[in-house]
Order: structure tokens, then sequence, then C-alpha cells
DNA sequence: TTACAACCTAAACCTAGCTTTAGGTCAAGT
DNA sequence: ACTTGACCTAAAGCTAGGTTTAGGTTGTAA
């Protein structure tokens, strides 16, 4: 099958622009026109997912497209690739802690305006913040400030 | 005790400018200032921790400052500020999800391109995908496109 | 008391990643 | 035949989140 950038665009919830940002860029390699007009194939729609599993990890285009340029070259940079995951699979696993560690944060402060809330101000639940503060909620607070 | 700017930055990997330009933007409140020279207290610094976990789960300095200021306005705000972090809560969540889905595919390539470098080259590996894949490799790929 | 590092401001500059604008092509339905 | 909607390009414009630059002040150690 082949989609237009309409479709494409609907489909996967990215604007027209964007795509053919990514295709100016050079980031979506080859796609097919007719009469000028892009015709994206299953491959190209593959590439687009994984661009944007890429993207949502951190990378820039310009990184990506650099994965996408070893792509052209063919077995000569296989092993470029392999690194470029494998890095990138470090750097996923930190984030996912990071983001497990803010998390804890922010349910710390879920717990802190849920109580001022009912105790009705910020200053009497500050008053008696350690007596009142549950053990699991000093836990949260405290790991979320592990190596800080 | 106080820390200068530039210990501050040190400290928490952070520019001098970056402090200056969130202190310009009126996200750390109040500084101390003697002879024109910022001192940053614990409480500055406990600020400090929180914007960068908030800043580390998408939130624009836009919407943290607009948190600062809650938070200077008193007790009226707290239900805002409890359903702030409650919003960011389940976005954190999602984005922990959807970072787990962008690991697995990045094992899969992982898998893919050390099973392309033994084998010499992408087309051996492609020609008979299917049965070389082993089965928890199929279903990293699987679920990475879930919903996709 | 002078030199030097660390601080200060304002304003210009920068990059990524788009979006918007202006002007044009093309295919389908009426 | 003509209008409409989906496509096209090139180029200018925009925003966030800083950095850089230029010129000036402060504090401390020799």
């Amino acid at each position: 099958m082949e989609y237009s950038i309409g479709e494409v665009a609907e489909r996967y919830n990215l604007t027209i622009s964007q795509l053919r940002y990514y295709d100016k860029e050079g980031i979506i390699p080859n796609i097919k026109r007719i009469n000028g007009i892009r015709k994206f194939s299953e491959q190209d729609i593959e590439t687009l997912f994984l661009i944007e599993c890429l993207k949502q990890t951190g990378l820039t285009l310009k990184e990506i497209k650099q994965f996408v340029e070893w792509t052209k070259m063919g077995d000569s940079t296989i092993d470029l690739r392999l690194n470029f995951f494998k890095k990138q699979e470090e750097k996923v696993m930190k984030q996912i802690k990071d983001l497990e560690k803010s998390l804890k944060m922010i349910k710390y402060k879920c717990w802190y305006y849920d109580t001022a809330k009912t105790l009705g101000s910020v200053s009497e639940l500050e008053a008696n913040k350690d007596e009142i503060t549950p053990e699991n909620i000093k836990n949260l607070f405290d790991e979320a400030h592990d190596n800080f």
C-alpha cells in the first residue's frame, strides 16, 4: 500500500509540514514520488515509527539522520549502528530511572498539597511536618533527592 | 549556609548563565543579594532541585514559573498546585510507559545489528529473519509497535 | 594598592524544530 | 470549463532555552 502525506500525518499524529521537514532534512530516505507527489510505503512508515521512538528518547534529528546515513551505506556500518543502539539503550535506561526519581518528588508534592488542603494551610502543615509525614512519604522525598 | 552562583552551578551541573537566566525569568523567587551579588540559600537550592525535576518531566520554564507564582500567592492556590502535580503525575507515568516501549524497540535493534554483525550482512539476516528471530525478540518488536 | 578572579547587567546572538506564507500544480467532481 | 481540495516549493518567521559579548563592579591575596 501507498499513502499520501495527508494520510500519514493523520494516522500517526504528525503535521504535514513536519513530514515535509523530515523529508527535506533527509531523514526519511528515498520517498517515492509520482508527479512530484510523495507516496509513503510501509517501509517509510516503519522508518517514521523508528524516528518517533528515537526522538522520544531525546535524540536530535541530526543524530537520527546520521543513523539513516549509515543504513544507506550498507554492511560496512553495521558496527556503528550496533554501537549507536547500545549507547542509546544505556541512555534510555538512565532516563527511565531519572523519571522514576522525579515521579517520587511529584508524588511527594501530591501528598504535600493534599495534606495542606485538608489542614487548610501550608503553614499549618509546615509547623509540624515531621510528625505529620508518614514514613513512606518521607521515603519518597529522600529517594527523590538521592545523589543530589 | 549561603552559596555563590559559581558554587551552585558547579555543584548541580548547571551553567552560571542558566542560573542567571532562571533568575531573570522569575523562576527562583527572591534570591538574596549582597552588594548586588546573589547568595543562594538552602531553600533556593531546594527550589532549584524541584525545577530540575519538573524540567526533566518536560514542563516548560513558563509552566514552572506559573507554579512558582502560585506558591508566592499563598494558601488560596493550594488547590491549583495540587492539581498541577496530580496532572504531572499522570503525564510522567505515561512518559515512563512510552520510554519503556521505545526501549523495547532499541533492544530489538541491538539484537538485529548484533546478529547482522555475526552473519556478516544485513541481507543475510533479512533473508530468513523469521526463522532466525527468537520468540522473545519478536515480542520486543511487537510490543514496541503496540497502538501504532 | 594593585592585580586578578568571580561576580554583575543588558543586549545581541544562536540552534533546533517546526510553522506560516506566498505562489503554483494537478486530479476529480459538477 | 471550472472550481475545489490536496498536494508542491522556497523562504521567511517563530519560540524556547539558553550562550556570548561588552563593559563594568567587587572582594581578596600578595
